[in-house]
DNA sequence: TATAATTTTTAGCTTTGTCTAAATTTAATT
DNA sequence: AATTAAATTTAGACAAAGCTAAAAATTATA
């Protein structure tokens, strides 16, 4: 399989989880910052490898072998980003670029030796899942901080938006991976909280607080 | 740089280590598994951005630019076998497919890091020197088993064939890096040798010696 | 339900890196 | 020195993956 095979595979795989339909030629496009016709191409050809089910003007989705796949490069990408993070002291900001590299890397029992390495994570350095050598995934249950209600608390496990502009205002409010919040007051005119995390107390407009999961 | 290139600067490299004369365009073809008109054609492209001198029918040389190009690939290339054999467990004979994968991620501030994470080795598995970040490498003196004469010992430190062949090879008689090696007999009439190695008595032929470095 | 707007696909072109076959240059040999 | 042999380069073609512009299909709207 092609570096971009992959990455076709591992875009529809992360738009999948959000929409469950079939995936339009655009929103891939638009994902992977390229033309339609040029994802059209690519279709077809994934669809030839029974890697997707495509049918012309109606969208495409993963087949078995096509999301198993899809899950060996996440799985991959995410490994290479704990690896990155514990072993290399990279921060979570910087880790992506990178990892979106070495999810190309070519070998099972790397892969394999890896995971045992860094003692078999079952998540990300952003709280993403990672899949297990079969693409078993342990689903943890977490909600949105936007989802909360005053004097609810919570861990902080994990973030949607994993940009690095994100993760870096994160750091900055010393909001991390374990980090306690609380819901002290909910702005109804424009849905911010005032939050405390550990003992500071900080204002969070509704976008920040839908990109942070809780438990 | 793509990795067809970085290949191509590579394989020069190596190819100067030995010959130190011009190399010749069918030299690069046989070694690269491929075809002396493609060869032509990326020499070309080299010459173009000023990585190898290059003259029609002459043969090529790095720049000073490719020089250090090349160094920055070796450099990872060893760097990531040592992490492979050291820190994943990886057997010698296993490592080179992966680390020519892993050889070409891009990322200076990955590769400063992985020398760190690694103590700063100045050797990979097979005893081969490993450039620093400024391309500078500590160079060993070191002598073929095949020059040492009767009674002579020392200490095995590098292998010159890699090959995954050679060094299961190696495993079978139990020669590894830092083996003590003495000469018991040359004999002179198939330059084979008979040796000891630790406290086992092995008869090696000449070929083999000529593929193990001492010190 | 026609027509307009949007989405998707097709057709044809570009680049990168490869190849084969033919032409050219260099080296070797008579 | 002439001819043959070997090495190298050129010319032209191909596959992968991308693009633009035009055509076709679908969806939305009046």
């Amino acid at each position: 399989m092609t570096f971009s095979e992959e990455n076709y595979l591992k875009t529809i795989y992360h738009l999948t989880a959000v929409s469950d339909a079939d995936i339009s030629t655009n929103a891939i496009a638009e994902k992977m910052e390229t033309k339609a016709s040029s994802v059209t191409d690519m279709l077809k050809k994934l669809s030839e490898k029974d890697l997707v089910n495509y049918v012309k003007y109606q969208g495409v989705s993963l087949t078995e072998k096509g999301k198993l796949a899809a899950k060996m490069i996440v799985r991959k990408h995410r490994l290479w980003e704990c690896f990155l993070v514990e072993k290399l002291d990279f921060s979570w900001d910087e880790v992506h670029e990178i990892a979106e590299q070495l999810e190309h890397i070519k070998s099972e029992k790397l892969i394999n030796k890896l995971d045992d390495f860094l003692g078999n994570p079952t998540e990300d350095p952003h709280g993403d899942p990672i899949p297990d050598a079969n693409g078993r995934i342990i689903k943890v249950e977490k909600q949105l901080l936007s989802e909360f209600e005053k004097n609810q608390m919570g861990i902080c496990v994990g973030v949607k938006d994993t940009s690095s502009d994100f993760l870096k205002y994160l750091d900055k409010q010393e909001i991390a991976l374990g980090s306690q919040i609380e819901i002290i007051e909910k702005e109804s005119f424009d849905s911010s909280f005032r939050i405390r995390v550990g003992n500071k107390e900080i204002t969070v407009s509704n976008k920040i607080a839908s990109n942070i999961y809780i438990k």
